[in-house]
DNA sequence: CTCAAATAAGACAAAATTGTCTCAGATATC
DNA sequence: GATATCTGAGACAATTTTGTCTTATTTGAG
């Protein structure tokens, strides 16, 4: 078990936190603790440092990550299905995701860089399977799938956050844009 | 004409600035510079600070927007071709207009959030549009269309600064997970 | 209610960054 | 070649932020 599995009470604070840092990630510490509601002398009893907490919050990005990863896989359902559950999953972590792709002490890590590469890997062997189901057209270059699927979890999640549309309908119209978008052209 | 209006050292200099900004808004202005190869005393000779920088490669993102706009009005095309037309325009801009998104200092300015809202306008005026021509189903929330633009561009223009997709390609890819995406639904 | 543990405000030092200024060198113009 | 203008390195002061520490207060468990 790797000393960077997070306590309890570094888990709670997360909780609180990575909303607070993925808004506006060059924040001062000071700043975040204060929007967070907790004292900065709090932070440092559980974070040895800004980029400790930073990489903490990038780490819990990416087991919310895998576990929502790990949640859809148990269910066996048909790709189509499987990309449906996974964005209900997945779109309410969005602003996570965004954090882990703007913020360079996140990304510059090399625990980070490994455990993201690995998600890459997944989501894009996911996508293959897709094409061969048929939900994806195979001319579509894997590439554009990926980041296409990254950029509408965004999406989703700042529409949500903004009140534009309703949690439930966030996964549907994502869904329809990638599997209709991107799906076998149609004449 | 507003005191804003960029002189032609300082419309020069924002052409190296803005990808740097872009791709690391958070670093320092020593860190900026260097990147640009460009002295920060120099910087300092033609923005009176690190926010009036900032505000400048954030007005000029916006300047290029307009300007992007005004191109594909000029020529009169139906919705769905100023679509594919725009779209070509403004991939090559997607890191600004990220920088916008991602930026307080940018979004908290008043003339940008004024500008910006204007412009979120406009494309929202042209979406009545594609609506009306058919290209966008009218069930589809403008929030989602809305939403869906601004983050395939973002999608396109990494994925074309990553190498993963040729630039020709880009502008289709996301014209096609757009128009095919969020068209009528077919059965 | 008591006591241990946790929290947070504030003080302090160190480090980093911003902003100002000078001056030698580079560049552009005539 | 001379001169005006611009640039950038570096020094310096001010400000901000990080990180450490102490202590009074709050919270939670028994």
């Amino acid at each position: 078990m790797s000393d960077s599995t997070p306590t309890k009470t570094q888990q709670a604070l997360l909780q609180t936190l990575t909303p607070v840092l993925a808004c506006n990630p060059g924040a001062s510490l000071s700043e975040i603790a204060k929007q967070a509601g907790i004292g900065r002398a709090t932070l440092y009893r559980h974070f040895a440092s800004r980029d400790a907490l930073v990489k903490a919050v990038a780490m819990d990005a990416i087991a919310a990550f895998d576990q929502a990863t790990a949640e859809v896989k148990v269910q066996n359902l048909n790709a189509g299905d499987a990309l449906l559950a996974f964005l209900q999953k997945v779109i309410p972590l969005g602003d996570r995701f965004h954090f882990l792709a703007i913020e360079p002490a996140a990304y510059n890590d090399p625990e980070i860089a490994t455990a993201y590469a690995r998600q890459l890997q997944e989501l894009n062997a996911f996508i293959t399977t897709l094409k061969q189901a048929g939900f994806i057209a195979v001319d579509v270059p894997k590439a554009w799938v990926t980041t296409a699927i990254d950029s509408l979890i965004w999406s989703a999640w700042s529409a949500v956050q903004a009140g534009d549309i309703a949690p439930n309908d966030a996964a549907a119209l994502a869904y329809r844009t990638l599997i209709q978008g991107l799906g076998p052209l149609k004449s």
